[in-house]
DNA sequence: CCGGCCACCTGCGGGC
DNA sequence: TGCCCGCAGGTGGCCG
């Protein structure tokens, strides 16, 4: 799926075309995503204000005056601004038509994405309540994740990707945030002195603030919204080049499987 | 509370 | 050509 830049990048790319735009309709064709979507969508926003399209973890937010519409985009999820007329396509699941003859066009062929009506706060809802801190603010830091590790014997990958510790860390940026800090994937997240945290928020800060600025990192199934391809995958150092040199000391990539996801790293350069 | 594992689902590439 | 296997960006839930 989609990481959080290309995340961040669906929904600045999405933005300009929705907030302000008045609801013309929604279009759900696939109810069955990871939860079902929440029925009675086009009646409920049909004639309403899009106030504001923001993100927050991996969550892109349509914001209502009363209420919001949840997306996530799960492993394969895609959304689109496209002219209403463009003809559906497979796994083109849910349409939300805009009053200007566009629409925002939601494709999932895993379906592992969700289409979720809440209303009130977002932020207080089941599906965001419990999320831990965006990892691009101040108050991450290496103090932060320093404090949160102590009695942790978990892999340090597994817990800079738990949601609830922070949020937005996938498993391409995981990979690639320890490897930038020297720090072997597998390390017990208990056993990492405090700066080796500084380095490692700097890293998980850097690697997703260069995604985020490169347009994402294009992979299978994800594009920009308009389109065109991210331009991050050449900058991934890592991530699925097992076997190759690694480029700081040329000792070859290693991959292993923790916690179920493939992770990647120099034997040479992580510790 | 914590850690490990499973599930959800479709598509694709490689090996035979 | 076709089948089978393993693999893929997430994350809630269950169990010990």
């Amino acid at each position: 799926m989609p990481e959080l830049p290309e995340v961040e990048t669906t929904v600045n790319g999405i933005r300009p075309f929705a907030e302000g735009r008045t609801v013309a309709g929604v279009i759900v064709r696939q109810r069955q995503l990871r939860w079902p979507v929440s029925r009675g969508l086009s009646q409920k926003l049909s004639g309403k204000v899009i106030q504001s399209v923001r993100r927050r973890a991996k969550y892109i937010m349509f914001e209502f005056e009363r209420g919001t519409l949840l997306i996530h985009l799960g492993m394969s999820g895609r959304l689109r601004v496209v002219p209403s007329t463009t003809p559906i396509e497979k796994h083109d699941h849910v349409d939300l038509l805009l009053d200007d003859g566009h629409c925002v066009r939601f494709r999932d062929p895993r379906r592992f994405g969700s289409v979720i009506w809440v209303s009130g706060d977002p932020l207080m809802s089941p599906y965001l309540y419990h999320l831990g801190p965006e990892p691009l603010v101040d108050d991450f830091d290496g103090h932060y994740l320093y404090t949160k590790a102590r009695g942790r014997r978990a892999a340090v990958k597994n817990f800079i990707m738990d949601g609830r510790i922070v949020v937005g860390v996938g498993n391409i940026y995981a990979s690639e945030a320890l490897f930038r800090s020297g720090i072997r994937p597998t390390r017990a997240a208990g056993r990492i002195a405090l700066e080796r945290y500084d380095l490692l928020v700097t890293a998980i800060q850097s690697v997703l603030g260069e995604a985020i600025a490169a347009g994402g990192t294009t992979l299978r199934d994800y594009s920009r919204v308009t389109g065109e391809p991210g331009y991050f995958e050449q900058a991934l150092k890592v991530y699925e080049r097992q076997g190759q040199p690694c480029e700081a000391c040329g000792d070859l990539i290693k991959r292993k499987v923790i916690g179920q996801r493939a992770s990647y790293y120099c034997p040479s350069c992580q510790h």
